[in-house]
DNA sequence: CTAACTGCAAAGGTTTTGCTTCTGG
DNA sequence: CCAGAAGCAAAACCTTTGCAGTTAG
């Protein structure tokens, strides 16, 4: 049972992908990136930037931002960090730092931010999961 | 410009749906419950169930989980809690509270569901928007 | 009565997938 | 070479919407 990680190929659609998103720091969607990369690379395809930026995500060379309801947004930073979301124009913008102790006043005000609320969830693996076995962490 | 909200109507659909997601401890999305509720409402269609869970989330009847990604997730329970997702079924339960100082480790097991992490999203207005306007928070 | 609502079906938007061709290593 | 990947188009989702008929108050 050969369980290895495919050998990914480093492809121009792939490169471009991470580096048009990394040089950004807003947190485009797919059909967002699509646009700017398309620049570059005329023939590339939707579906294309889709299997990419879940490959990178897998491979934990972007990040994923999947809080916001619908579309998926992508995020060129990896380094933990925190998101605020304007209710008024849905754009979201990075915090500089998670300070925990914010959340009992969560009425501040940072970078001009003024910050209403949160939204929280934790991730981890639940009793009957971990019962049955540690690899449906990957599976499923 | 009368911007009073419609007059809600009492329809068995909307009674019955808000009368079984109340009855349920899980967060089901939208189709899971329209079949549930065609078990008493054999007609019911989805589009009705979509319309009446906006509804009761406008009210404030029900709560509206998005932070999963892809399709919505309804709660019967309105006291603001706090979720857990497992990373290896899916599903989502209820934490008994939130404690902004469980944070700080965040590697904890509460009720035998071990925490790995959590993810975060602050929400409130930009500065762009508190210096366009305050109706800005409704439009859009 | 009549505005709010339903059922139905069609449309909209995002994401995935099948398939053939292409290409990085 | 050839497994992995691209391009293209169709399909698969979830959710919203238009419309004509129905109904709660």
């Amino acid at each position: 049972m050969p369980t290895g990680k495919s050998i990914r190929r480093n492809t121009p659609q792939r490169k471009i992908l991470l580096e048009e998103l990394c040089s950004l720091n807003t947190h485009p969607t797919a059909s967002e990136l699509y646009e700017i990369v398309r620049k570059r690379l005329p023939r590339i395809s939707l579906g294309t930037v889709y299997r990419n930026l879940e490959v990178l995500h897998e491979d934990g060379q972007i990040g994923k931002l999947e809080l916001n309801g619908h579309e998926a947004r992508f995020d060129g930073m990896v380094q933990p960090h925190c998101h605020a979301r304007c209710t008024g124009c849905g754009k979201v913008r990075d915090l500089p730092e998670i300070d925990p102790r914010k959340f009992e006043s969560a009425s501040a005000e940072i970078n001009g931010f003024l910050i209403q609320g949160f939204k929280l969830e934790y991730f981890g693996t639940c009793p009957e999961c971990r019962l049955h076995s540690a690899d449906c962490l990957k599976e499923n």
